[in-house]
DNA sequence: CATTCAACCGGACCAGCGGTCCGGTTGGGC
DNA sequence: GCCCAACCGGACCGCTGGTCCGGTTGAATG
């Protein structure tokens, strides 16, 4: 037996209910009280479920960027393995993008729950990879793992807060622009 | 009367403390009452000079990286404004790169400190503009405001760290390297 | 040097947090 | 219908950032 009919209804009841907080109230100041009270469930059930604040946050995270995963594992172009490299690598920072403009508070919390442990986190983990396989696909001379990881760094909730006060979609075209100008760069 | 003789000696106190915990401990877990315990200062005391953790954490940056700024403003090449664009900023990123290598444990802390309010740290502030200057005298065609933010944002502690992993000075090449491309990027 | 008082000090205190624990409850296989 | 492991709630703990106030002290003044 996997997991008691309740159990599995209040994992879902308490994710819910993070995801309200989240997007409802503006800040990242979202405590394991309030969820567990807004989810209607005892403060140990939240933990017993995701074993800490940053376990919470991971998996709401993870939730919300799970189509996206997919998508880049085995979908169509320009997001799959199908497309060109130099392809994937934009509708990818695209799609990431919008899930960021979409999601700030959300990034923020993840940003404060997990700070110093991005690397333990596996949606990082596989967004770094990815981007390190595609940008190294195009440009094997570049140091591909650093520049996956400073583009990463780039979804600074702050940044993406910053951008966006430019006007919607801002900060895709300048993280696309980005891009572009390392892949365009001259070889050595 | 700017400050009473011993307001001034516990000031002093409380940063060398802040210092010498941030650097003997590994973490970042540095707690205000082990801060005044240090300090063999109260914790009142702490909070009425600095306002609050974000304050002290950033008064401590700030000190670090006063030497810095000085030279940008007026010192000598290739760091002040005599030099040429291109070398100013690549001088500027090897120091706050030698900075940020140095005092790891103090930038972790200032990112979890003052997360989301990082564009009124006056430190922050200035990085952020000379880059955007520099970038912006090299390269007008670019969107140099959110590159000097990108190239800041790729300061993160973990990232930092993770290139260290590799060897010393890993970070300033990977960093330098991605500052040249951009430059030398093809114009539209 | 004595007086005076605003600036300063220490640490008790508070509210809120993440996280633990355990006595009671309940789902679901037999 | 029985039974027990899985699950639940919420009281509880230790710690943290931040406040407050009665007592102390530096230094300007005469």
């Amino acid at each position: 037996m996997a997991e008691r009919a309740d159990a599995v209804r209040n994992r879902r009841a308490v994710l819910e209910a993070a995801q309200r907080l989240l997007t409802e109230r503006g800040g990242a100041h979202i405590s394991l009280d309030a969820v567990a009270a807004e989810a209607g469930v005892g403060k140990g059930t939240v933990f017993r479920r995701f074993g800490s604040r940053a376990g919470l946050i991971r998996e709401l995270l993870e939730e919300r960027s799970l189509a996206l995963r997919e998508a880049v594992t085995d979908g169509p172009a320009p997001l799959g393995p199908g497309a060109a490299p130099r392809e994937r690598l934009m509708a990818f920072l695209a799609e990431l993008a919008g899930i960021g403009e979409q999601n700030a508070a959300l990034l923020s919390a993840h940003e404060q729950a997990c700070a110093d442990h991005k690397h333990e986190d596996p949606s990082y983990r596989f967004w770094a990879q990815h981007l390190a396989e595609v940008i190294s696909a195009e440009r094997p001379d570049l140091d591909a793992d650093f520049l996956g990881h400073a583009l990463l760094a780039a979804f600074d909730a702050d940044l993406i807060r910053h951008m966006n006060s430019r006007g919607p979609g801002e900060f895709v075209i300048a993280l696309q622009a980005m891009a572009a100008a390392l892949l365009d760069s001259p070889g050595k």
